[in-house]
RNA sequence: GCGGAAUUGGUGAAGUGGUUAACACGCCGGAUUGUGGCUCCGGUAUGCAUGAGUUCGAUCCUCAUAUUUCGCCCCA
């Protein structure tokens, strides 16, 4: 047997009900938002996210899907969507739009090499958004407060907003030298990965979980100290945003989001489920203004997130949230013999270019058995032909919820249902 | 890349180095001659992830592989 690859699902039966239902919502909020949607490609050139992550992180080293094709280039899937959007904002020179800034949403699959665990995929799943050529620290409010509408409309109530930020270039310059000054003497009493983080990405100390009770930690300098004062305004404003908006959120600054890419205002959107897992991150994000300039672009200030789709499904079974999702049928027609079945084919088809959402018996199944298919597929009517009352042009109708029955001719049928359902 | 746990029908699973691999649910059929859901009866794994090995004999013991799962690292 052939079997899916690791770190791979297959999506379908309820979980498929679900799956569309989350992607309509999502559609719908976005559209609320008015962003538009984009679609990239799931490949790109593997220089797009190597220069953009830059080069020493294990995650270009070893955790992104690189491969040569035919022709010799180097290409690599993409592991997440941010790249790709801002490739194509500059390809596109979607900085000479009429209409600025661009707002943009994207919800498709990512890939990344790594073993995977609870809420970790090597296929994944992501929506988000991104606003390109807009500093306003509103629409860093306003993008925080997608996927939190997100939440509260599937019904998620044990989140955490997470908030930071990591100021301009020159104040998370002048961080990261303090920080590493006032760690550099307590070496020896971190862990031995902190030891290791130290010079490479000392931010990411602070996030530590064996160091996360050490004294050393706990007083370690924030960024918060060492804002500027354009810095600290900015961050002011966008908390003052959130606010108006009546949004929980709580200034964390151990919130570094990795790459150095990111500046200003970070955040993470965390699940506070009881027994989540460790990968409890349903969403993130920060502004980004260096990134399209990396990327030969103009020089644009960008904000977005990204929300895990696989994540939050999750967190909706675990917290046993009923989904309104479409999960019956209007009308399900039964008969025995082949003229019946001749004239439930002409019925169901003349139903369903009508819009009723019907279907009929293929299995040869006995008539008891019929009305099981029947109850399984939640149909709210069941057509029973028989050929005595074809005769007459004339079917029974049952309401299998009152459990009545009629009959009816064939002609009044569909204005019937469409008055019934 | 590193480590722990697991893998038995459609599903949940019990079980044992030795005839026919429990039990339950589901499904199919019948009792009910074309009106179900209750009840009763019958049918539903030549098979215990795969491949080697130990053994007279392996689903059970050993090893390897795969997959699943939970962590670590990393987290875009």
């Amino acid at each position: 047997m052939i079997t899916k690859q690791k770190g791979t699902t297959d999506i379908y039966g309820i979980t498929g009900k679900k799956w569309l239902y989350l992607n309509n919502l999502i559609e719908d909020i976005c559209r609320s938002y008015n962003y538009d949607y984009i679609r990239t490609p799931i490949f790109e050139a593997t220089e797009l996210f190597h220069r953009g992550v830059g080069e020493t992180t294990d995650i270009v080293t070893k955790e992104t899907y690189d491969f040569k094709d035919r022709g010799d280039r180097s290409i690599t899937l993409r592991p997440e969507g941010t790249a790709g959007v801002v490739r194509s904002y500059i390809e596109n020179k979607m900085y000479g739009d009429a209409t600025q800034p661009v707002k943009l949403f994207y919800n498709g699959t990512m890939y990344r090499y790594e073993r995977p665990q609870s809420g970790r995929m090597r296929e994944l799943t992501q929506f988000g958004c991104e606003v390109l050529g807009c500093d306003d620290p509103y629409i860093d409010a306003e993008v925080i407060s997608i996927p939190v509408l997100l939440f509260k409309m599937i019904g998620l109530r044990n989140i955490k907003v997470n908030i930071n930020t990591l100021g301009d270039e020159e104040s998370r310059n002048n961080y990261r030298e303090a920080l590493i000054n006032y760690l550099k003497p307590h070496i020896n009493e971190l862990c031995e990965d902190c030891q290791k983080r130290l010079e490479k990405n000392p931010l990411r100390i602070l996030d530590c979980k064996i160091d996360a009770e050490n004294e050393i930690l706990k007083n370690a300098p924030t960024i918060l100290d060492y804002l500027n004062d354009s810095s600290k305004e900015r961050f002011d404003k966008v908390k003052h945003y959130l606010e108006l908006m009546d949004i929980d959120y709580e200034v964390n600054p151990k919130i570094v989001r990795g790459l150095d890419y990111y500046n200003h205002t970070v955040f993470e959107i965390e699940a506070t489920v009881k027994d989540f897992g460790a990968q409890n991150v349903l969403a993130g994000g920060g502004r980004y203004n260096n990134m399209v300039e990396m990327l030969d672009g103009p020089s644009t200030p960008a904000i977005g997130f990204a929300c895990g789709l696989d994540r939050l499904m999750l967190a909706i079974e675990k917290e046993d949230i009923e989904l309104n999702i479409f999960n019956q049928i209007d009308c399900f027609l039964m008969y025995v013999s082949d003229t019946e079945k001749d004239m439930a084919v002409k019925i169901v088809n003349d139903l369903r270019s009508n819009g009723i959402i019907c279907d009929m018996e293929n299995m040869g199944r006995s008539l008891k058995a019929q009305f099981k298919q029947a109850d399984r597929l939640n149909s709210k009517f069941l057509l029973l032909l028989n050929d005595k009352d074809l005769e007459n042009n004339v079917v029974t109708i049952k309401d299998n919820v009152t459990k009545e029955e009629q009959k009816i001719n064939i002609d009044e049928l569909l204005d019937y249902l469409n008055v019934n359902i």
